[in-house]
DNA sequence: GCGTAAAATGTAATCGTTTACATTTACCTA
DNA sequence: TAGGTAAATGTAAACGATTACATTTTACGC
C-alpha cells in the first residue's frame, strides 16, 4: 500500500510537506501543493486511518450503547445521532444490550480501550454504574445519556430525554379525562429507569384520579411484541375488564391491539389503546394510535452534539440534563366514555 | 493512561514480555506471567486499541453498508451479522445509504482508508461499480455481498441471497392459483437489483398465467409506507380493480392495507395483499400477512462468516452466489376466489 | 560440574502519521 | 544590497504496540 513516504518522494519533498498538504493545506506554498496534489493522483494515496487515528489519539468515532437497534424508536434515535455525526466527520459503532443490564465495567472497558471518542448510552445503567461514572475522573472519555433518565439522588450525568413521567401522567389524565377508570398499564423490564418513570406516571395519574386502586393494574411486557400479548391476554382475562390499556411503548401498543382483536373484541370500541413514542407505524396501525410523541431524531442529535462538546473540551462538561418536550398525539384507538 | 511500558517497568520486565503475556500467555514462565498479571491489576492497564490495530494492520471491524437500519427486514440481517461478529470479536461499522445509488468511488475509499477489514454490501450497486469491484485486485479488502442480487452477466462478486425472482414469480403464481387474475405489484427503486428481480419474477408469474397483459401494472412504492400508500390510491382507483396487490416488501404491504381499509374496502374480502421478507409484524397486521419467508439472520450469518474467510485467507475469495432458501408463508391476506 | 538444547526474556526496529523544532528560502525595507 | 522577518520546508522524535532476532537463563543428561 502506498504510504505518505512514497508520495513525498515521488513530489520530491518531505513527508511532513505531504501531510500539511493534507491536513492545513494554506501552511505550504502553491507551488509544492501542486506538485504534492498530482503525486497523490498519481499514486491513488489515501491516508491510513489507522496511523492516523493512532497518532492523534482520537479516532473520531462514537460508541452507541442502544438496547436494541431492531426497536423503531431507537431507530430514530440513531437516525439523528448519525445525520448529526455524519455532519462533523464522526462514524458511529454500536454496541447492543438486548436490554441486559448493564454493568459499569463493561462500560469502563469500553472508555478505556480508545475504540470511541466518546460514549452515547440509550440503555439504562445500573445505579452502582450510575454512581461509579458520576464521578468526572472516572470518566476518560466523555458519555451523555439519551432518553433513559437518571436517578437524581445518587448521581448526575449529562443526559437528554423528555419528561417520562410527566408523559405518563399526562396520557393517564387523558384516559381519565375520557371517562375510563379502569385503566391497565404495560410496563417494559425492571432495570429501565425510564419504564419505571412511565410507570410511576401511570400510577401519579390514577391516583389523582377518583379510581379505586383495585383499578391499577401492572403487566409486564418486556417491550416486546410476543411480551405484550401475553400481558394483554391477562389483562383481558380480569373481571372486571379494564377499559382502556396504556402501553410503556407502540411497539407494544401493536401488540395489544393485535390480542385484543385476537379476542373478538374491538378498538378502541370495546378496549380503548394508548401507546408511547409515535413510532412510524402508528400512524397505520387500526386503528391508528393515540400516543405519545417523542422528538427521537431532535433527542439523537442533541446527544451527539452534546458528546462533541465535551469530546473537544473536557470542561464543558455539564452534567445537566436537558429535557426536550413531548406531545400527546390523538388519534383513534381511544374511546370517550359516555354516561361516565 | 498507562500504557504497556508501564506495565512493563512494574513488574520489572520488557514490555517484549508484557506483550507476550497478553497474546501468547504459554510462551512466557508462569513466574514472570503472575508478576505481569498483577502489575496489570494494579494499573488498570488495557491494551490501545488504536495502537495496536496500528502496527497489526487490522482493525477487527467490519463495515457494513446498508440501505437503511430502520428498515425491519434489513435489522434482522444485522442482526445476524452482529451476533456472527461478536462471537468472532468483531465490531460493526454501519454505512447508510438512504436507498441512493452507491457508487464504486465511494466503495474503493472505504475499502483503501483501511477503516475496517472487510466490507458486506446489503445495498445495490451500479452496474459499473459491480464491473470495477469484480477485479479481485481491485478489492484491497474483501467485500461480500448480501441480500442484493449481482448482475451475472457483468461481474461476479461473492453473495449471499435468495432466489429473489423465484420466490416473486411462486408468490405470483400462489394468487393465481387462488383465482385472482388481476394483480398489481408496488415496486421499489429502480436501482435495487434485487427489487428488479421480484418485478422479474412477478412479471415471469403473470405471463405464465392465462391473464391479460393489461392486468399486468406495477406502480412504484419507493420501499416505504408512505410511498406505497400512494401507489396503493393509484391502483385502486383503476378499473376493473386489481383484485390482489403484490408488493414488493411487508412495510409496502402494510401501507397497501392500511390504504385499501382507508377507502372503506375490506382485506382480503376486497383486495387480496401479499408481502414479501415476514418481518415480525407480518404477524400482527389486520389481517396477519401472508409473505414470503426470508431466512434473514442466517443470511447476515453466512455473510460474515464468508467475509471472515476472506480475510483471514485472502486465496478463499471464491466469487460463489450462495443461494438460501426462501418459503411462502401463507397467512390470512389473500382471498381464494370462487367461481374463476 | 560441564555442555547443550530448549525455554524465557530482552533489544530494538517497525508500522504511517503528525508535529515541535531547526533550517532554509522568499520577501520587504532601509 | 544587507539585514531582518515571515513563510516554507525539512529533520527527527514521538505515539504504543508487536515481533524478528539476539541474548540470557533453565533444565537435563552425562
Amino acid at each position: 500500500m502506498v504510504s505518505i513516504n512514497h508520495v513525498a518522494e515521488i513530489a520530491g519533498v518531505s513527508n511532513a510537506t505531504v501531510s500539511r498538504c493534507i491536513n492545513d493545506p494554506m501552511k505550504v506554498s502553491k507551488r509544492t501543493r501542486d506538485k504534492v496534489q498530482s503525486a497523490i493522483a498519481d499514486t491513488g494515496y489515501t491516508a491510513n486511518t489507522l496511523a492516523r487515528s493512532f497518532r492523534r489519539g482520537k479516532t473520531n468515532m462514537i460508541m452507541v450503547v442502544i438496547p436494541s437497534v431492531g426497536d423503531p424508536f431507537f431507530t430514530l434515535v440513531m437516525e439523528g445521532i448519525r445525520t448529526a455525526a455524519k455532519r462533523c466527520g464522526y462514524t458511529i459503532l454500536i454496541n447492543e444490550t438486548q436490554f441486559s443490564d448493564l454493568n459499569a465495567d463493561e462500560i469502563g472497558a469500553m472508555m478505556v480501550s480508545r475504540q470511541a471518542d466518546g460514549i452515547i448510552l440509550l440503555a439504562s445503567l445500573s445505579p452502582f454504574g450510575n454512581a461509579m461514572l458520576s464521578a468526572t475522573s472516572n470518566r476518560p472519555i466523555p458519555i451523555v445519556i439519551g432518553c433513559e433518565t437518571v436517578s437524581s439522588d445518587l448521581a448526575s450525568l449529562p443526559s437528554v430525554h423528555i419528561d417520562n413521567l410527566g408523559a405518563a401522567k399526562e396520557a393517564t389524565e387523558y384516559l381519565i379525562s375520557q371517562g375510563h377508570r379502569n385503566v391497565s398499564f404495560i410496563s417494559g423490564p425492571e432495570s429501565s429507569l425510564l419504564t419505571k418513570d412511565r410507570e410511576y406516571g401511570y400510577l401519579k395519574g390514577m391516583l389523582a384520579s377518583k379510581t379505586t386502586s383495585e383499578y391499577v393494574q401492572i403487566e409486564d411486557g418486556g417491550m416486546s411484541i410476543h411480551g405484550s400479548v401475553k400481558a394483554t391476554r391477562k389483562l383481558l382475562s380480569q373481571r372486571p375488564r379494564p377499559t382502556a390499556i396504556f402501553c410503556a411503548n407502540d411497539e407494544m401498543a401493536m401488540g395489544a391491539i393485535h390480542e385484543i382483536k385476537n379476542q373478538g373484541l374491538n378498538v378502541p370500541e370495546d378496549i380503548s389503546v394508548i401507546g408511547f413514542d409515535d413510532i412510524r407505524y402508528a400512524e397505520i396501525t387500526d386503528p391508528p394510535l393515540t400516543t405519545i410523541y417523542q422528538p427521537a431524531e431532535e433527542i439523537g442529535e442533541r446527544v451527539f452534539y452534546r458528546v462533541l462538546r465535551s469530546i473537544e473540551d473536557a470542561g464543558a462538561d455539564d452534567d445537566m440534563a436537558e429535557i426536550v418536550p413531548h406531545k400527546l398525539i390523538i388519534r383513534k384507538s381511544v374511546k370517550k366514555l359516555i354516561g361516565d
